[in-house]
DNA sequence: CCTAAAATTCTAATATACCGGACATGTATC
DNA sequence: GATACATGTCCGGTATATTAGAATTTTAGG
């Protein structure tokens, strides 16, 4: 329906949105950057993000780095954050328990969730192995890709499952496509197994261990992982796996997940469960 | 002064200065709230107040939380806050320390920053006593009432400190008022002697240690603190001391704050691991 | 049931935020 | 010194975001 001639649709975008894409695109590029720069790489008019640069300064959510008008995501950003993370029993929780994983195993411990239609890192705690194994927090993974992936959605149905993941997901960053069908079967057996593990379909070197954390009603809100190197991996394979089973059911205790509370009616939390998906990049 | 016919003044607020005024408000409370709690609470017109919470939900910037309507920070703040502590290299040296002063003294530790004309707790280590003592991240104190708050402006000439320092926070919380000469007399001994140790202005049965983290420049970037009870504070006063700036030249040191190096504004490579797999589990 | 208050959605006007584009200022390259 | 390009500032017009207020729905009592 492209309108050869006339309509000039004026399109202006609103400040709030131009301003959470340049916090989202610094977030990204993991590096203080010019106004100029964001400008032209998100195709922005310079003098709007100019004007936005300089509102977020105002209200510290962005703070200039690197001396030379770079600017990068603000301190009061992380104030927000850790607001975020102390608000959560489940995260408190779990800082605590990626600590002990971390220390036990000497490998990296994660704690991983549903964002939207992907997978993703929520938090982090780096092994103590002199190669460190870690992954960037908060960037978007296909679910196919990850161990997780097939724990965090053992709860749905098959056609949920296949609503949810986008076509394209399954093919894994080898270029071998995954059947939707097989994932489904890994999903099934890795909920009645109560974890999942295999080498990793992101890195061929490292082996990923991944046990689910469930509310009451059945959800899996998160997983907690092990990335250890494979050789590593194999020969621990046990011990590594009881520890993290260990931590998820004491986590599970400590929330008063464990016990069933069937008789209240749950006001249908949002967060963990399929969120009503809106399209944004 | 008021005119009493009239020039209707009307006055709009921008929608991203209200936006971050939300997400204040929602920090400070620390609580989920429902839109037109949170409208009549910050004195702002209820549509207004609609209209970009819900744009903050589509942004994750805000979650629905407590299933009522309530609205609280979203992950997406979270994953914003935890890039920016990634950025910088001193947010992970000082939270790999807390961790270890929080380990070898069972205090609660904690890195403190400047903020604006305040102080504030940036990062915390709980400590592992039956009691813990602790504070909320990000929440702003008077310089005067707090032991880094001497360090942290140690760098600062006399006037360049009382024009920074609100004249009503030296009021200390007990209604005391300390004399400004008295707080700059011991702003410059702490600075000659490397740290500084009281008993807290704020909880009468606590004992505060705090020594500086200096940039090449001189400035006090943060400070490392331990928060203890009186009495075991007092007791262990020297071996805190000790691992406390043990804590902080090892972070100097691995910053390359130790040594001077006038002049060059170095692109960093990050400290730490090799970074180089990059998994997920 | 009814009534009142609270919470939310809708609507239309208008104050202004966003944008295009001109202008100014480096700073490299030849 | 001329050219090209990157960076930042400024300004006026208009598309639209903000707002007051009305309308609607939900909740709470009694």
């Amino acid at each position: 329906m492209a309108d050869t001639a006339g309509e000039p649709v004026m399109r202006r975008t609103r400040g709030l949105d131009r301003a959470f894409e340049i916090l989202e695109f610094l977030r990204v590029k993991r590096r203080p950057m010019r106004p100029n720069e964001i400008a032209s790489e998100i195709g922005a008019p310079r003098s709007s993000v100019y004007e936005l640069v300089n509102l977020l300064l105002n209200h510290g959510m962005l703070d200039y780095e690197g001396g030379d008008g770079r600017v990068y995501l603000g301190r009061r950003l992380y104030f927000l954050g850790t607001a975020y993370a102390e608000q959560f029993d489940l995260m408190r929780e779990c800082d605590r328990m990626l600590l002990r994983l971390s220390e036990e195993t000497r490998e990296t411990a994660q704690m991983c969730v549903l964002e939207g239609r992907k997978y993703t890192v929520a938090m982090m705690r780096e092994g103590l192995r002199p190669f460190r194994i870690s992954a960037s927090i908060g960037e978007l993974v296909p679910l196919p890709w990850t161990a997780s992936g097939r724990l965090l959605l053992s709860h749905l149905s098959d056609t949920q499952i296949l609503d949810l993941i986008p076509p394209e997901d399954f093919v894994l960053p080898r270029g071998i496509r995954l059947e939707p069908g097989e994932f489904i079967a890994q999903a099934r057996k890795a909920r009645s197994d109560g974890f999942f593990t295999f080498n990793s379909e992101i890195e061929n070197f490292t082996q990923c261990f991944a046990v689910p954390i469930y509310q009451p009603d059945g959800i899996c809100t998160a997983t907690l992982c092990l990335v250890a190197p494979r050789e590593d991996g194999l020969n621990n394979r046990d011990r590594y796996l009881k520890s993290l089973l260990t931590a998820a059911s004491e986590i599970s205790e400590k929330l008063g997940y464990g016990r069933e509370t069937p008789g209240q009616d749950l006001p249908r939390e949002r967060t963990g469960g399929v969120r009503a998906i809106d399209t944004r990049g």
